[in-house]
DNA sequence: CATTATGACGCG
DNA sequence: TGCGTCATA
């Protein structure tokens, strides 16, 4: 549901790109041959020939449209030539599209912020382009670039007394400073739309406006390969004479609602309801977002994001091709798995990024039994542990229990064919797995690692002289580490104030340097944490404290739960250096599926050598699995649970200890590191409360611009309007009938 | 049961 | 957490 934010009025400057009949180019790309020629690309499925999911303006012409079959196609143009869409694992692979996305996406963020809005879709925030452009002065028409002169300037009068060509309106003067600015923002995405050109060979097309919803509505206006702009003046206009369905959000039932309801025919019809009227209709966020619509206002900021939050795959299964048994299910699961795996190890490496959830979803018909129609099959999630064979077996379970909700009467997992009454027997048509939750990994230069593993005045024990410190991990914070803060700040905090435990745990191997920031157990055996709970404590509810020794040998701090029977598995720490303390802040994933969250306040930190914490651990949002298997070591115990382990009968590892890896977050910038300190409130129980509306904003004004502005963002969105009771919009989206 | 694969987001 | 809606190649 569309939610309205505060808008910005005539001051931005925004563009929507848009690749034109993108698959296709990015095959004539590799096969120039098939440049200026009638091609469509077709989805691997050998039924009637495949569908189309790209078709080239050439085969446009000739009728052939998306939706169609390859067959149909076929028909229709004899010459098309049809291209098939890379396979994987089975099915259609999509990786060397969205590759040819990202080379397009590089070359536009040169130009401002940049939000990919899909495979190939960005919008662009040029407001401070365009407004340094215009300080330069107005642009001339003896400068202005060919491309840019082929604007489309909606509602400019091309005859008649006050004709206008496109570039004599890019450069008038005495106009107001918001035409003017969209005047520059066109000069500047005919650059960026040439320079995408002469680097990727690829065309798009753009829509330049005050907003998001006018740019996106504007660039698909000419196609291919050209520009529209939108000045305000037109905009009442053009609201008034497109169809409803036009405007982003309104194509689907919440447009046909409004039209076959409220007879509005177009987004300027809408004009007539008050803002009370439309929140009564469709409760108060879309109320709101309606309101603003009608007169082409629209508030949406352009977020600089251009990896995508969550990564999956899947498949259907149509017709005859329907799954009916465990074995073909966990088939093709095994195949979606390896592939799900294969990306998120991609990812980590890429962008230093890993998720947090796994989601699987199904679509299944029953028959026999009593197949109720309209019930869908439910989908289910789970933490996420890394390794295709865990992903297989959670995903598995995830499987079988949305089966046993899904499946009426009989709780049977085998489908049973030739059914008898009181069995069930399923058929799968579609399987995906997804990954969600997908953050940065924390890192930076005072991470720490690097805060314990190089200490100033000792050399021979910093790290980065035995094994070299990539980059990436000596960079400053990004952006997205900044993000993955605030978000951790705000939300990673423990609530739980009555359980306590102890953890303890002596070093093992000394780890790589790798290996401190990324989890990869199987990988990476060299990080091998020997966990030696050395003391502890069951079912304490009194918060304890315990120390956590790091010994000269090993700069690194071992962190380790209390569990023995858990290896760590995707073990997250973050720390903080306020003042002399050190503070750090552990979510834990164990083999049994549990997570824990813990922090540790440290005193006096003397990072030269071996270190003693005085460590308060304050474990939420566990379900340790039980200490039965703990041969007389430390457990852990909690009063609550609030996540139950996946699998009924969990094999906790034999012995003490696992895999694990630390990664660690910190600020090596000490403006970060005093917004950090003046924001992060610590509390008696040694947890970490954010106040965000603390934020000093002497200090955040010093950071520079592009953190600022994702902090912003970040604050905004953690800020972000909570839905009011919504009053009568159950009329609106009839969920029983139909 | 034939558009397939992939993603984002908002609600309760 | 789970579901529904919307979008686009």
């Amino acid at each position: 549901m569309p939610v309205a934010r505060p808008d910005s009025g005539e001051t931005r400057v925004i563009a929507h790109l848009d690749l034109d009949c993108f698959y296709v180019q990015v095959e004539q790309r590799k096969r120039p041959e098939l440049r200026g020629k009638p091609v469509a690309v077709v989805q691997f499925n050998p039924w009637k020939g495949g569908g189309l999911i790209a078709v080239s303006y050439e085969a446009r012409k000739c009728g052939v449209l998306r939706c169609m079959r390859g067959d149909d196609a076929k028909k229709m143009c004899p010459d098309i030539e049809l291209v098939q869409v890379p396979t994987a694992h089975g099915h259609a692979n999509v990786n060397y599209y969205r590759d040819a996305g990202t080379e397009v996406v590089e070359v536009l963020s040169r130009g401002g912020i940049c939000e990919r809005a899909s495979i190939d879709e960005v919008y662009l925030d040029i407001t401070e382009a365009a407004a340094a452009r215009l300080i330069k002065g107005l642009p001339s028409l003896g400068t202005l670039s060919e491309e840019a002169r082929k604007t489309h300037i909606l509602g400019l009068e091309e005859d008649g007394e006050n004709a206008m060509t496109a570039g004599e309106w890019l450069c008038q003067s005495n106009v107001p400073r918001c035409d003017a600015l969209l005047a520059c923002g066109a000069l500047i995405v005919a650059e960026l739309r040439a320079a995408v050109l002469a680097e990727t060979q690829f065309t798009c097309s753009a829509g330049i406006g005050h907003n998001k919803m006018l740019a996106k509505l504007t660039s698909s206006m000419h196609k291919p390969a050209q520009q529209t702009l939108i000045p305000s003046s037109y905009v009442p206009t053009l609201l008034a004479t497109i169809p409803l369905k036009k405007i982003g959000h309104l194509g689907g039932k919440l447009g046909k609602s409004l039209t076959e309801d409220l007879g509005v025919k177009t987004p300027g019809d809408l004009i007539q309801f008050s803002k009370l009227k439309l929140q009564e209709l469709y409760g108060v966020n879309t109320g709101n977002w309606l309101w603003d619509v009608a007169r082409g206002k629209n508030g949406d900021e352009v977020k600089a994001k251009v990896l995508p939050k969550s990564i999956s795959c899947g498949k259907t299964f149509a017709g005859r091709t329907a799954l009916t048994n465990m074995t073909s299910v966990m088939y093709w699961l095994g195949e979606m798995c390896d592939e799900l795996q294969e990306k998120l190890d991609i990812d980590l490496e890429v962008h230093n990024r890993k998720a947090k959830l796994l989601v699987f979803h199904a679509a299944v018909q029953l028959r026999g039994g009593n197949p109720q129609p309209g019930k869908k099959f439910p989908s289910k999630s789970c933490p996420i542990r890394y390794g295709k064979e865990k992903i297989l077996a959670d995903a598995r379970i995830l499987f079988e229990r949305g089966l046993r909700d899904f499946c009426p009467v009989n709780k049977s997992l085998s489908p049973v064919k030739g059914s008898s009454n009181s069995k069930c027997e399923w058929a799968v048509t579609a399987l995906s797995i997804g990954a969600g939750g997908i953050s940065t990994i924390p890192t930076g230069v005072n991470s720490i690692t690097s805060f314990f593993a190089a200490p100033p005045r000792s050399p021979e024990a910093n790290l980065s002289a035995s094994s070299p410190v990539s980059p990436t991990m000596c960079r400053m914070p990004s952006s997205d580490d900044l993000e993955g803060m605030a978000g951790f700040l705000s939300d990673g905090v423990t609530k739980d104030e009555e359980c306590g435990t102890l953890i303890s745990c002596s070093s093992g191997e000394r780890p790589s340097c790798r290996n401190l920031f990324h989890s990869d157990d199987d990988a990476n055996p060299d990080f091998d944490v020997k966990c030696t709970p050395s003391f502890g404590c069951i079912g304490s509810p009194v918060r304890q404290k315990s120390s956590l020794e790091l010994s000269r040998d090993h700069e690194i701090p071992r962190g380790c739960i209390a569990n023995p029977c858990s290896s760590l598995d995707g073990a997250l720490i973050q720390c903080s250096p306020v003042e002399d303390h050190l503070s750090v802040h552990c979510r834990v994933e164990t083999d049994s599926h549990t997570c824990a969250v813990v922090s540790i306040d440290s005193h006096p930190v003397d990072i030269s050598l071996g270190m003693k914490y005085e460590a308060t651990l304050n474990p939420c949002a566990l379900g340790i699995e039980t200490e039965e298997k703990a041969s007389g070591v430390v457990h852990s115990h909690l009063a609550r649970s609030s996540s139950k382990p996946l699998a009924e009968n969990v094999n906790p590892p034999s012995s003490a200890g696992g895999h694990g890896s630390l990664v660690a977050k910190a600020t090596s910038s000490p403006k970060l590191k005093d917004l950090w300190q003046r924001n992060v409130l610590k509390r008696p129980s040694g947890s970490w409360e954010y106040r965000q509306d603390e934020i000093d904003e002497e200090v955040l004004a010093e950071l520079p611009a592009e953190i600022q502005k994702e902090l912003l963002d970040s604050m905004k969105r953690n800020r972000a309007v909570r839905p009011v009771k919504r009053s009568n919009i159950g009329h609106f989206f009839p969920s029983s009938s139909k």
